[in-house]
DNA sequence: AAACCTGTGTAACCCTTGTTACTGTAAAAC
DNA sequence: GTTTTACAGTAACAAGGGTTACACAGGTTT
């Protein structure tokens, strides 16, 4: 574990903080489509990502879902850092999109180290930076942008994180990642690939345009 | 000063603390509608609210705008915040919904406070975690919500903000915040009435159901 | 091979929201 | 008092997106 964890956080974390996180975390594998927190779960774990992708869900009371944004290697979920050390229920669902890596720690050590170490600390500010500035994003795309051009940025932003032009997914999960309807999606996908912007197969898209 | 500022925020910082953000802090008051802050601009000083409210907006290239969200007193704008640690220009606008008064705090002891005082600390991350919470409101406003219920919401947040039930506010400016047309807030404000819900004058609206 | 399931294409229709245009009216400016 | 200006009401229409319904195509199961 050491040597993934000095690559993915080596250039932020000072070598004895390195060290304590590798005593403490616990390494963690989880594969594609699993699903890592649910809404109303007490957090007591703090993921520190090092390799892979996992997508963050956010869902109403009526079931209704909307994917927020996704985190890399590198990343923490500052909703959960965020609930962590407010002691709340998590606010979001979180689903591996990759087969992730990641770095478990225990909770009670985010106030010990906030105190203790300088690149902690900058760490957890920088990552609620970060998220913070994913959530304009979100908010921008949401508020400002019309359908199409949300399914073409979510393809992009899917392409990206999976490092493949070609993405597996069906109208269906793209439906529910936007919070729209199948026959919405299969609708302009149909328009995007008449526009030479993307081609459709059976379960895949090739994204052309990244 | 100091008599205020205890009010506002003796509960959550340390006496020595309150010493510091008094001796360095400065007073500001500003009136309702004054900006306080322009997307792009640098932030050289951080706001802590004593009294007063300030709305959060958003705009996209195209001069679209969009209400994020209100603070109030024992607020921090945890945007200016993410901003002043990273050294980057605003991403918001800031505007005063109420006069308001509030202490500038110049960013240079930030750092050092976040150091030095537990209180601090427990502080900023405590208003990244609301804000967090803020934001993930608002996005379910604007993904799951109607406009006829995001603009009950919107009067009824107001009216709360400025502690009131009559809410002085022409439809175009309601229009601006969430981002829509003047036609058709008149509309769902008069479906509104109809229903009992409020009553509509011009340049204010009484809200009936807080 | 037949039956079945899942994913996709498409038409027809409806509702919500956005747009344009015009009217009236209160308040402010002259 | 008359003229402007800002605000509000409303109709008519357009567009985006949600809904329902049905057809069909690949795979999978039996």
């Amino acid at each position: 574990m050491l040597q993934e964890l000095k690559e993915a956080y080596g250039f932020i974390f000072e070598d004895e903080l390195i060290e304590e996180i590798n005593s403490v975390g616990k390494l963690q594998f989880i594969g594609a489509g699993e699903k890592i927190i649910e809404i109303g779960d007490y957090v007591k774990m703090m993921p520190l990502l090092i390799e892979g992708a996992i997508k963050i869900m956010r869902e109403d009371k009526d079931g209704d879902e909307l994917l927020l944004y996704f985190l890399e290697r590198g990343d923490t979920c500052a909703m959960t850092l965020s609930c962590c050390l407010g002691q709340t229920k998590s606010e979001i669902r979180a689903i591996a999109e990759r087969d992730t890596k990641l770095i478990m720690l225990p909770i009670e050590k985010m106030e010990e180290w906030t105190t203790k170490y300088k690149s902690w600390r900058d760490f957890v500010f920088e990552s609620y930076h970060v998220r913070l500035s994913e959530m304009l994003d979100t908010i921008d795309t949401i508020a400002f942008m019309n359908m199409d051009q949300r399914l073409m940025k979510y393809l992009q932003d899917k392409a990206k994180i999976n490092q493949s032009e070609v993405i597996a997914v069906t109208h269906q999960q793209i439906a529910y990642d936007l919070h729209t309807s199948r026959v919405v999606i299969s609708r302009l996908l149909k328009k995007l690939e008449l526009d030479g912007k993307i081609k459709l197969q059976r379960n895949s898209i090739e994204v052309m345009e990244l």
